[in-house]
DNA sequence: TAAATAGTGTCTATTAGACAGTATTAT
DNA sequence: ATAATACTGTCTAATAGACACTATTTA
């Protein structure tokens, strides 16, 4: 066996073509995004219509954002994913985390492949500015969408939504969605939003001002009450990671 | 754009074969695994050492257990994983976690190339049984290892010790580490090993008696001092999620 | 003035951290 | 008895949850 270790020996290559062989099946190997914004109060996802040429596997069906890895274009899967997501929303620069891999020799008709999944959330304003023809919103009903998906599409969102979700208990993430200049109970809405269930005001305040995330800015936010304080995101602001979860266990 | 969407278009295939296309070059597709045990009162992760024969990349050189996906032999992406897994360790049942993806041009010299990373922990007790003869395992200097690793190995070995500290503040991971039986102190131990700092005991206790995570059997850990309760994993324990780190914030 | 939303304060519950104190064994 | 480790209890600190209360705007 040695010699086969690490990415050292080949697969496939039983008979013969022992030494640096390569010459075995390859996988097809593509990069899909799951991209989240809010839009109308509601958590979005962004689907793209798939064609119906010759050979096309699920011909008009939705799938997630994505395509095959170009050896020639992308230098690494997060170019790729970045490229793929400038494409589709024309947005170039937000949050986007691997979200994990899904490969096996039947989701796709066309042979064994493997995809990288990412997920990326871009706030409202940007949703709708540069977005592609064939790519559409679609509000999250629970944990899927109403559309059926292409591949296993409908399991890669799945889990993206159930990692989002989770992240945001204890994350300054939603942070992404907002834009440019929020205020506090916006900020709230949209954890609100994407939790699915209402958070304590005063909890919610002490953790967001206590963390080095926001900061206030010369100007409020009017409207037929009292007016609220605009925050922008700090310069730097990876996402923050709080020690404890929103609720307490049962 | 339409039909190149989703998988459904074909990447690098500028000239002719547009349909149905999948007459493109494609990236090299492997498993590796980050394998943890303990052993010694340290953290180990497993390598096994690389071959030398004519067309290898890092000749002799140290890397993660892992190789290509067969694309005959290999279901899915777990399945390979697992195969891998036994093949090296003899272990088949054991808590396997996906840890991402590394895919880049330059990352092979043989070309473009992907590979889906997984991280395993195993019980000291099955860590030395069934050793394959070219895997060895070293001990943990802080974030990584002593051996320069092939690849980006080095890389992902990082992400993954930063993954398993991270989860342990928060998780029951290093049950997976214990064999059958255990005491609570030697349980907290290993959390201590791992997270490389003193725990409170009472807390401990606290929390992982709390937790649906373990029972008490009818059995006492003798020594020179007063007896110890033995405990086991429950039956179906799935790893458990605690509301809060470890140590509260700073 | 009322309505509406922003923002603060107060009290309780939970749990980690610190650490003292008790329990049970071998020698 | 002593040493050693297992285990429990007590007190404090931090923060979430509940919810009441005050603040500031428009109409």
């Amino acid at each position: 066996m040695v010699g086969r270790q690490g990415q050292g020996g080949g697969a496939g290559n039983k008979a013969g073509a022992r030494r640096a062989g390569l010459d075995f099946p390859r996988p097809l190997t593509s990069v899909d995004i799951v991209i989240f914004t809010i839009r109308l109060e509601a958590l979005h996802v962004l689907l793209v219509r798939r064609g119906h040429g010759e050979g096309e596997p699920f011909p008009d069906a939705f799938a997630l954002p994505g395509g095959f890895v170009d050896v020639a274009k992308d230098d690494d899967l997060e170019a790729c994913a970045r490229r793929k997501l400038a494409e589709k929303t024309g947005v170039i620069s937000t949050y986007l985390e691997q979200l994990g891999s899904w490969g096996s020799a039947h989701r796709d008709p066309r042979g064994w492949s493997a995809t990288h999944a990412y997920f990326a959330l871009i706030p409202a304003s940007a949703a709708e500015a540069a977005l592609a023809a064939d790519a559409q919103w679609f509000p999250l009903a629970g944990i899927s969408v109403k559309p059926n998906l292409a591949f296993d599409h409908a399991e890669i969102l799945q889990a993206a939504v159930q990692r989002l979700r989770n992240k945001v208990e204890y994350t300054s993430l939603p942070a992404y969605l907002m834009p440019e200049e929020f205020t506090l109970p916006e900020l709230q809405r949209t954890y609100e939003i994407v939790l699915d269930r209402p958070l304590e005001k005063s909890a919610f305040r002490t953790r967001m001002l206590s963390a080095d995330l926001i900061e206030p800015i010369d100007k409020m936010r009017k409207g037929p009450n009292r007016p609220a304080q605009l925050y922008r995101l700090k310069a730097a602001a990876a996402p923050v990671y709080f020690a404890r979860t929103f609720n307490a266990p049962e």
